[in-house]
DNA sequence: GAAAAAATGGAATGTCCAATCCAAAAAAAT
DNA sequence: ATTTTTTTGGATTGGACATTCCATTTTTTC
């Protein structure tokens, strides 16, 4: 098919693709920075660097790009935690998972929210298509989660169940990084990712207070 | 003085006040529904039906309604909650408050999101004053949560913070909201709260495991 | 009852912006 | 080397939409 608006667009050059990757991380990252509805097809061109007919020439239509920039988003902030998640299956792992995003957080110096959870809120009421695709990103992410805390559960350390734990875990976490966002303060993130880390321990069975850690 | 941008409008008529907050219910209503940005002053005629003269009589730009919208939210939802919130000093409060939430979430579908939360996340980056003005709402809120934890810790029930631990409900809830939304399930919510009121009653004094509620 | 102020109606204006169009250059395929 | 396809450039178009403008009606104040 020669069309491209429901379909996975033909085969790209090696140079297509990357013109087409440069548009979609500088579209991100201006959704991250401002929001979908205050980032315009203009912007995008000047951050960058491509022109109107390269736009449309890659995607059907705004909508299109939103599209692309979601999974473009998933891969850059679940993808890369991948790792990460994988050590979710001690307590310690789960600290340096939350200690690495508030630290994140606080370079970002709070601005844009959750580049997953900002989109979908967004988008949820405005663009079905969006809100399933920001769904399908928070599942896998839930599922990251899940996987470290199932281990655990699995080897007897956890108590709780893991599906309610990594739900509630994704929850706060999302939560806190509004909060953050709101308020430009990286506390409400940490405050909440450590009440998760205690409730986490408090369901292991080695459950102890957790002492001052350095 | 006669300009109304920038200071409170001067004191209008009972009638004029009946329009005035019929445009900013339509208005709220609408910017749940659809955001903020897929809300034209078009639409807010339509459903208020007021004239393009008299929201520009009352509003002076469209932003300036943003900023009522967001007042009228926090005085819809905080306000309204604030009942509830000062019998958080029990378990059974805390869990009857919780119920409510989930109730209104099932009741709309899961549509909407938090009516604060959604129009601080679309807006926090493009609108510094609206950011502000949810994030006032946020403190507002939180502190109507500590009220209630704060009490039972005067009574010695609560051994955990109350400040961090109100920080943490409502970052719980904000995250819950928005994955119920995204999901359009109410199970993330309800999962969340009810890991909220485990960790609660893990932090007071006849601190048992919850048994199965009816 | 008259004057002033507020409320209301709706057409018009100017700007913004997504998307299209016309075309040339570069790269790939034959 | 030539033809075909892809990539690229940028002006233009049409519609959306916030806001202004002109005016009348209604309500309030004196």
């Amino acid at each position: 098919m020669t069309t491209r608006t429901a379909t996975k667009p033909r085969k790209l050059t090696p140079k297509g693709e990357q013109t087409r990757l440069r548009i979609v991380a500088a579209a991100a990252q201006l959704m991250l920075d401002r929001g979908v509805a205050g980032t315009t097809m203009e912007d995008v061109k000047a951050a960058s660097g491509a022109s109107s007919s390269q736009l449309y020439h890659y995607f059907a239509d705004k909508q299109a790009l939103i599209m692309d920039v979601i999974a473009y988003q998933d891969e850059r902030v679940v993808g890369d935690q991948e790792p990460m998640l994988a050590r979710l299956d001690t307590v310690d792992g789960l600290r340096a998972w939350c200690d690495f995003i508030v630290q994140h957080q606080r370079d970002l110096e709070c601005r844009g929210g959750c580049p997953i959870g900002s989109l979908g809120s967004e988008l949820a009421e405005v663009d079905p298509a969006a809100r399933a695709a920001v769904s399908g990103s928070f599942l896998r992410w839930e599922s990251g989660i899940r996987g470290g805390l199932r281990a655990m559960h699995e080897r007897g350390e956890l108590t709780a169940d893991p599906e309610d734990l990594a739900l509630t875990v994704l929850a706060a976490l999302q939560g806190g990084l509004l909060l953050a966002q709101i308020h430009r303060d990286v506390r409400p993130l940490r405050v909440t990712l450590d009440a998760m880390i205690d409730h986490v321990q408090a369901h292991t069975t080695a459950a102890v207070p957790s002492s001052g850690r350095p």
